[in-house]
RNA sequence: CGCGGGGUAGAGCAGCUGGUAGCUCGUCGGGCUCAUAACCCGGAGGUCGUUGGUUCAAAUCCUUCCCCCGCAACCA
């Protein structure tokens, strides 16, 4: 890719999605903003005229019950939160020229502007939304969001009800869609998520959008029907148009950087993107983003790895023990992107000794230190260079090139591994011309001396190179580097450009000692402290997480000291013990057994979520805990009069049952 | 038969437009001593999930089955 003239630069958007603040920020948000971030830099870099957008998506039902829940404000809610966020990316460094927020009062504006223009135009228009009502929730929801034919939130029987609602068009746009995404090859990225989208969505045939809610009133409101509030899709898609003042009086930033060069996403919201937003993009008639790119995710705690200690993901607490290059470092390096990886603090850890401590680190520790010990720390002029020498040039070339193609295409892991091929090269380089031999006989054999200079020559000169192509990756190093190589602040030796060209480095420059740029961490001592650190953390995040659904909530305010209930509350849940008679699979279901149960007498028939961890033949003569007097519920057409209890943690589930033999009967109180 | 991804050395992955199975970490042995007990070299370790097939030749193409993991309309 040809460098951008200075005059004419070339503009470069790119954006992360907006972050639902309903709780603070973990290490996937870091991880997606992150790489965003690289790029930017390395455009930057390039001269590219970067805008790069990041924020929060404020509204919704969710975030009202949030702030209800702790009796405040949503707009006082989100604020906190979105402090503690926007902390999180200066930590890390981030670079964002801006952070857009749905609440902004521009983009409210331009927000009911659009849905305005859309409702005149035809594209949206007013109907009625039905669909399963949680009542307690006062949440809709799919027939597919069910879960088990409950509400997936509370887990709560849900009703058949109407709302009246606007909707947008989708299906109008279903063959431009498919046509736009025919013909732009590199629309969606990776591939294997484009044809996911044709063949799951588009090629089905697309139902109309929902685009308002009556349900809740945290939202923007509809300017022509007051009781409506605009619903996610409309209000948080757009904000990539409205933080550069579509619809505003100033659109100049519009102007200018829209269509985005790449909107960075999670590969679970890459639906969104590829056709919801396109088809409000045609609708508004505006060009679309020239990519979508859905990364994949970091699994914490991904079930494979049984052995994985621990999981702080709180990235605030990593980056203050490792530095947050560190962490930078090992996101974009150890996921491939595109796919997914797994966090662990075990793979954390190793990264930054293997790569960042044993192989980057101490390289410059040792070179510094040769060229400290052998030429009091100046680079001689006179200096010899042989065949390695060449060899090691071509080859930092050849990695300046390769860093930039696989920049290009957002492969950070790929662009890593050029860089620390350098590294590692320059690490060997250090064992085959063994500098400490020729000092040896450097003080009697000018020829070995010069042959010394232009050896450390050759390794201060790539370290001077990986000090500038790893700037995108790892903000705070490359200064630490250069310091010690005695260049800090030479543009010409610190530019991009500077990385393509091999002997720069001027003769009579001083070396620096400097402290370690990344300490080696003793794993075992490391491990057992950030398991320490993460399991208070779980416990401090039981009570606030919105993120475990479900059970959770139940939790979270059983925990809450705010809402303690009474003995009395207790005593309306009914419990006994019951064994169970038979056992079988509900047909048409590969989440739910029924269970016929003895209790005491009474025979009950419960449906029950456990056949992914339990069989029917396991479960038979089993003691379980049921509760009697829950109100039935019909789930897949069968009916279930109670349910049994079970422990679950993620994906793990146990049942509740008795410590020792006592009769089915037995009360449980 | 809802859609998609995956099952390759102890762990994590690459290879998958067919032609002696590679990388990182770990492990074992050696080298070096400039360095953050680090760096360099070498070894051991894999019937590439299963069945059948195409082919001179399959991890790589087709087929059977098994297992794991996502998604299924607002959680990166």
């Amino acid at each position: 890719m040809a460098d951008v003239s200075k005059n004419e630069k070339k503009t470069y958007y790119i954006t992360t999605p907006i972050y639902y603040p309903s709780g603070n920020m973990h290490i996937g948000h870091s991880y997606t903003t992150v790489a965003a971030d690289a790029e930017a830099r390395y455009r930057r870099l390039k001269g590219y005229d970067v805008m790069f957008l990041t924020g929060t998506d404020e509204h919704g039902q969710k975030i009202q019950r949030k702030a209800e829940e702790k009796g405040v404000t949503p707009k006082e809610y989100v604020d906190e939160i979105v402090a503690n966020t926007k902390a999180l990316w200066k930590l890390m460094n981030v670079t964002n020229d801006q952070f857009i927020r749905t609440t902004d009062d521009f983009h409210i504006k331009a927000v009911q502007k659009i849905f305005k223009r859309l409702y005149d135009q035809g594209d949206i228009y007013k109907s009625e939304y039905e669909g399963w009502y949680c009542t307690p929730c006062e949440s809709f929801w799919t027939e597919t969001q069910l879960v088990d034919g409950k509400c997936p939130d509370c887990g709560r029987p849900v009703e058949r009800t109407r709302e009246e609602c606007y909707y947008f068009r989708l299906s109008k746009y279903q063959q431009r869609i498919i046509d736009h995404i025919e013909s732009h090859p590199d629309f969606i990225q990776p591939v294997s998520r484009k044809n996911e989208m044709l063949n799951n969505f588009l090629r089905p045939g697309l139902e109309d959008l929902c685009v308002s809610r009556t349900s809740f009133d945290w939202g923007i409101p509809v300017t022509f029907d007051e009781k409506h509030v605009v619903y996610v899709w409309v209000d948080a898609l757009s904000n990539y148009i409205t933080a550069l003042g579509y619809a505003s009086e100033d659109d100049s930033r519009f102007k200018k950087y829209w269509p985005a060069q790449v909107h960075l996403v999670g590969k679970e919201i890459v639906r969104f993107h590829t056709i919801i937003w396109p088809a409000l993009l045609m609708a508004l008639d505006l060009p679309l983003p020239e990519q979508v790119y859905g990364h994949g995710w970091l699994l914490i705690d991904g079930g494979k790895m049984s052995k994985s200690k621990g999981n702080v993901v709180d990235p605030r607490i990593l980056c203050a023990k490792y530095g947050c290059d560190a962490i930078r470092y090992f996101l974009l390096r150890e996921v491939p992107f595109g796919s997914d990886g797994v966090f662990t603090n075990e793979a954390l850890i190793g990264r930054i000794n293997a790569d960042l401590a044993n192989d980057l680190g101490n390289l410059v520790s040792r070179s510094v230190s040769m060229q400290l010990k052998y030429f009091g720390g100046v680079q001689s002029a006179e200096k010899t260079f042989a065949d390695i020498d060449n060899e090691i040039s071509r080859l930092f070339r050849e990695i300046y090139d390769n860093v930039q193609v696989q920049m290009d295409a957002l492969q950070f892991p790929s662009a890593l591994v050029e860089i620390w091929r350098g590294v590692s090269r320059l690490n060997k380089f250090i064992d085959e011309t063994a500098p400490w031999v020729l000092a040896k006989s450097a003080d009697t054999d000018p020829a070995a001396k010069a042959r010394l200079a232009g050896v450390m020559y050759t390794l201060l000169e790539g370290i001077r190179i990986v000090s500038v192509l790893i700037e995108p990756f790892m903000p705070e190093t490359p200064a630490k580097i250069r310091e010690q190589l005695g260049i800090l602040g030479k543009d010409e030796l610190t530019v991009w450009e500077s990385a393509s060209k091999w002997g720069v480095y001027p003769d009579g420059t001083e070396v620096k000692k400097g402290e370690a740029l990344f300490p080696r961490i003793d794993p075992a001592k490391e491990l057992e402290e950030l398991e320490k650190l993460s399991a208070a953390q779980k416990a401090d995040a039981a009570a606030g997480k919105p993120e475990e659904k479900k059970n959770a909530d139940e939790a979270a305010k059983a925990e809450d000291g705010a809402n303690l209930i009474t003995i009395d509350d207790f005593a309306k849940v009914h419990m006994k013990v019951a064994r169970v008679l038979e056992a079988g699979r509900v047909e048409g279901s590969d989440k739910l057994l029924i269970l016929k149960l003895d209790a005491g007498g009474e025979i009950r028939q419960v449906v029950s979520g456990i056949a992914k961890q339990y069989s029917p033949e396991e479960m038979k003569d089993k003691k379980v805990i049921l509760i009697t007097n829950l109100k039935p519920a019909v789930l897949r057409g069968v009916t279930s009069e109670g349910m049994i209890l079970a422990a679950t943690k993620g994906k793990k589930l146990v049942l509740v049952t008795v410590d020792g033999d006592i009769p089915e009967g037995a009360d449980i109180s």
